[in-house]
DNA sequence: TTACTTGCAAATGCTTTGCGAGCCG
DNA sequence: CGGCTCGCAAAGCATTTGCAAGTAA
């Protein structure tokens, strides 16, 4: 995982109090999660009474700007967010209990890559998300 | 591409005058494109002065509850609508102009399926959308 | 110092909903 | 008739923004 205050202040992003905690808060939370906005200022906030939601808005746009968090927009309707990793993965979100796992497949990849070739595009961006049901063993 | 009035009618939906026009103009604008409630609206409102955005959004709701018509969010930020088609197909939608073109790609399909099994999960849904721009020809 | 940031509250944009009137079966 | 629908306007929600005060470099 990118180290989040590092890039931005290396990219020149002037780096106040403020967005130092939310950098932390999202890189803490994005060990095991994908946290919406309001989960990101609820722990920010806890940290540092003088931070607004206004801001945490503010700030992860600026931080997806600066290639160093990446926004998700699952079926929930908010947007979700967590801190660039090495390697490119798509989400497959449990349906029953809002669980994101996380999973890399490269031949999907290709197969993308050929199909808007095919259709005369250069791939710039996707999305790709599965929703699913655990399989239970015993029934 | 599948019959919405009939289909809603034959499952029991009571098909006012409203729904009615707003069948036939999701219908029509189906053929080329994947029209957002705004869009619906200004069409429908045309037919019939007496249809109001609030029906439009309550009777999309409807139509997709019958399974008669799809509803897809990109990254524009409105929720878009299609007549279902016989066969399922994903999008590639062109970030420069916002045409969406349509692509069956059953070699994915399967590969998703795998992917969800191998994380203990049955695939009930999925999302794929491919951004991309034209490749220019000459240059 | 000086341009960039912030908190607050107001404004957005899309979507939903309460309510009384109207319509379908 | 009786419940389902409708238009209207108000309400919701997540997100954005104007402004005056505060702050990093």
């Amino acid at each position: 995982m990118i180290d989040v205050k590092k890039m931005c202040r290396e990219k020149g992003l002037r780096m106040t109090g403020q967005r130092n905690i939310i950098a932390d808060v999202i890189t803490e939370m994005s060990l095991n999660g994908h946290p919406d906005v309001n989960e990101i200022f609820l722990n920010a906030n806890e940290k540092d009474k003088n931070i607004s939601i206004a801001t945490v808005y503010r700030t992860v746009k600026l931080f997806e700007e600066y290639g160093a968090i990446e926004k998700h927009e699952f079926k929930d309707g908010r947007s979700r967010y967590e801190a660039i990793e090495d390697h490119h993965h798509d989400h497959l979100i449990d349906i029953e209990s809002g669980e994101i796992h996380e999973f890399t497949n490269e031949e999907i990849e290709n197969i993308q890559r050929a199909v808007a070739n095919s259709l005369g595009y250069k791939l710039v961006d996707h999305r790709l998300e599965l929703y699913g049901v655990k399989i239970k063993k015993n029934n």
